[in-house]
DNA sequence: TTATTTTTTTAGACAAAACTAAAAATAAAT
DNA sequence: ATTTATTTTTAGTTTTGTCTAAAAAAATAA
């Protein structure tokens, strides 16, 4: 896809980032409070916004209807994710950053302006398909690598899983998953579910454990 | 040396930068129009930005008289130095890039803040000290590495010498090395000068090669 | 030394992106 | 079907960093 030269804020990448992911959940259409709330910012500003990047063709935006990407903003947006995976994984495989740590310092990156720069950039990492919480790397076409992943509380018992993301990626979870040595690529066999609060009892890296429902429903496997 | 904690904008981090490169050619004091003309801005918006900094610390700023760093600001400045020139050893040395087209991508990259990012991407590149052009990169503490360097106009004949630097690293002026094969590193023996336009007769590289006053004016050597 | 030119500063305005408070539209509840 | 509550938008400010035009200071020339 050709996009026309456009010259954009970070606060207007920002807006399109956030969009993106909201639309994930629902792709009819995000509200504006939705998106007041992921930037910290009030509903007014937003509208503000929208109407600047409904004149830039790169969402459809239609008073109180919420808001929806254009194929145009759809692109830029994952464009945007795309630089920001990329720079997590520098900074966790190359930088030796630790998971936690990673995704401030990525949201600034990801702002930085040069498709040479990103596409070198992927090169140099070894054109990686995931970040380093298991989200995936969208290509330089704006392609993404699915994976039909299924979350740690609904698999089959006494089967073979691995870890491929993390559902939430707050600092505070990942700190949890280092203490249990648990990281992507793990494997995981659950050998019991507890029907009275869904604790799972499951065998990681060779070691049974104990697991809550609250985090098995923010682990992906396969 | 400790800096109270200061969050400063990507264009007050332009002006010290400025007033710092300016500094060191003219340390009595900088003129407004200077750091207008080096940030392509009028002078007025020039004097606004001059009482920022004068209130944050940063400059000794008089009405009409010039300005210089404070200890802080110098400090600051440096460090924005040191990044710009890490994150340009990075993009020649790790993505690949050529020498005259990281200067615009390290512009941007220079305004990142993480201390810790910028302290692991030096251990990453090697604690380097110099720069893909010969500039010196300041550590941690700001200490900058000095190698007393001649200009090639100014060396003796008959002696060997190597490119350490460049006065003017323009990309015009860097695309006219890479052409005569030179580079960081090359070894020159002026063999004859001419005394009517200055002209030398070089050996580089085991090549003999005539160079104009001009480029022989531009090249720093050891 | 006085006049002229250059440099620098002030004063007032503007655009971007945020805010507050109030109005309007939509959704939910009685 | 109204009333009530929630969401969204409008209108009017604020802050940051810029600008233009005019005034003031400093430097240069006659």
């Amino acid at each position: 896809m050709k996009i026309n030269f456009l010259l954009m804020t970070t606060s207007e990448e920002n807006y399109l980032k956030v969009i993106y992911h909201l639309s994930l959940v629902s792709p009819k259409g995000v509200n504006t409070n939705a998106i007041a709330g992921m930037l910290d910012t009030k509903a007014s500003s937003v509208t503000d916004m929208l109407k600047k990047l409904s004149d830039k063709e790169l969402v459809a935006y239609q008073k109180y209807q919420g808001v929806t990407l254009t194929s145009k903003g759809f692109h830029l947006a994952k464009m945007i994710v795309r630089k920001h995976r990329l720079w997590e994984v520098f900074l966790v495989d190359k930088l030796n950053f630790s998971w936690d740590e990673v995704h401030d310092i990525a949201e600034e990156l990801e702002h930085i302006k040069s498709d040479s720069l990103i596409n070198k950039l992927d090169k140099f990492l070894g054109f990686p398909d995931f970040d380093p919480h298991g989200d995936p790397i969208p290509n330089a076409d704006g392609e993404i690598k699915k994976v039909n992943k299924l979350l740690l509380s609904e698999v089959e018992l006494n089967k073979q899983y691995r870890c491929i993301g993390m559902k939430d990626s707050s600092s505070d979870f990942l700190k949890y998953l280092d203490k249990q040595k648990i990281a992507l690529g793990s494997t995981f066999l659950v050998k019991e579910k507890e029907s009275f609060d869904d604790t799972l009892l499951v065998e990681i890296n060779s070691k049974e454990i104990t697991i809550s429902n609250k985090i098995a429903t923010n682990l992906y496997v396969h």
